[in-house]
DNA sequence: GGCGCCTGTCAAAATGATGTAACATTTGCA
DNA sequence: TGCAAATGTTACATCATTTTGACAGGCGCC
């Protein structure tokens, strides 16, 4: 479900392994770093959706980090977590003044460092722990109301936002025209199913050509939104359907 | 400084109180409840900016109190700290999987409650704990109330100035009318959806013709403040942004 | 009271989305 | 292959939503 990108930065192995085998375990992607330097180039580079930052690191220590952090504007909002041996009131307080947005002590319990990411999540990247739908190069975001495909905004209307919202909630399953006019237009709609043909069409449009081969029709059946990758093993770009003469 | 409205819902006199005056002290605006229904009138009434939650409340516990909050839309975004006698790991987990933002044992430290409260407003309602917003060339000092585009002042009326206050706090998201009126206007006023489009229309003139492409329409869903750079091709790179504030 | 400013409402105009029919093309099947 | 049914496509009229200008009441201030 979340595909939050997270760094770690702590210098003992052990607990950064443990960590961050955990988090891995949550679907959460994850890099690591064991002192700041390394710490600033996976950010430059990675760019991560949040930081949990140890607070004693060698060289520069994780207060200055986060100071830094917060000075420099492309990472002034990147949300971070301390994480320390140190228990005492005065060091927490520091930690959060310096910019940390939660601070969590050892021995921490993963289950709570986990829902702390994701209380955190929340608040600061909602389009990453929120209604966003993501299958290939598609993805959708409810808040945003905004489709991209790989790099590219995909305009459409708002019945085609709601129609493949439907579609790729619920990928690979076959809806016939009169469940999508059920879940997407409303049970009592007098509409004729023809138009949702004609939806369709608008909707692979929007998505342009690669994109929409995820929209799938099943003959007599219905629609489709496929995850699995269009696999373009036919040898004519096109039309790869030859079952005639067999 | 801060003007943040923050509401304690504790049944404990003393707690209640000494919390209280600690955060007055520290130019918070606070509102006092004994349980839930005096919370709910009070959030209803006075739309605080956090609130505190006591975890053992007589009558509805603090965690159905989050529940209930997080659920309904007016709400759902309401930053909420709890605050409990409980250490267990586990219920601090369950706190914050029922929607809190953070959790406070007590006995806790004012330092580290005030520490985190900022930590909290920082991410949720950044008008409040920061006095400027800022997006492109368009600048709201909450503490003025004075709205910059580039070199030049935009007046409007304080109507269009909360409005566009809530939409650069929250940029790129979209809000339907009614999640307008509800944040804007307050949960209990009888206004027609279509009002909103007149002070939208107010804003867009208040900011001019360039700024004003921030605000989107997004048909049949509602308005956002979107931060990405309008593309269009003037003479003027818009790319260039250099605003330092010590 | 008179004045100016802000606000909410209305209705017409402008813009954009939707549904439908008609025609073109493809598919399944005998 | 040929046929009928199903689907793709286009164009257009209609409908819905949004924008805009105008206006009246409320409020504070002088």
């Amino acid at each position: 479900m979340s595909v939050a990108k997270i760094l770690i930065v702590e210098d003992e192995p052990a607990i950064r392994e443990m960590v961050s085998y955990a988090l891995r375990q949550s679907d959460f992607e994850l890099l690591e770093a064991e002192d700041a330097q390394q710490a600033y180039g996976l950010i430059a580079d990675h760019k991560p959706d949040l930081v949990l930052l140890d607070w004693m690191l060698p060289g520069q220590s994780g207060l200055e980090v986060a100071r830094r952090l917060r000075k420099d504007a492309p990472t002034s909002e990147l949300p971070i977590i301390m994480l320390t041996a140190r228990g005492e009131e005065s060091d927490r307080v520091r930690g959060l003044e310096c910019g940390a947005d939660d601070y969590v002590s050892k021995p921490f319990s993963l289950r709570e460092l986990i829902a702390r990411i994701h209380a955190l999540l929340r608040r600061s990247a909602p389009h990453i722990a929120s209604p966003t739908l993501q299958h290939g190069t598609v993805q959708l975001d409810s808040l945003r109301h905004e489709v991209w495909v790989g790099k590219k905004q995909a305009e459409m209307g708002p019945t085609e936002f709601r129609l493949l919202r439907f579609l790729m909630a619920h990928p690979n399953r076959v809806y016939s025209r009169s469940q999508l006019l059920d879940q997407v237009w409303g049970q009592n709609s007098y509409i004729e199913e023809r138009t949702i043909d004609v939806h369709i069409l608008r909707l692979r449009k929007a998505l342009g050509k690669k994109a929409s081969a995820h929209i799938r029709t099943i003959h007599s059946a219905g629609y489709q939104f496929h995850t699995d990758l269009p696999a373009k093993s036919s040898k004519k770009s096109g039309k790869a359907k030859q079952r005639k003469a067999a």
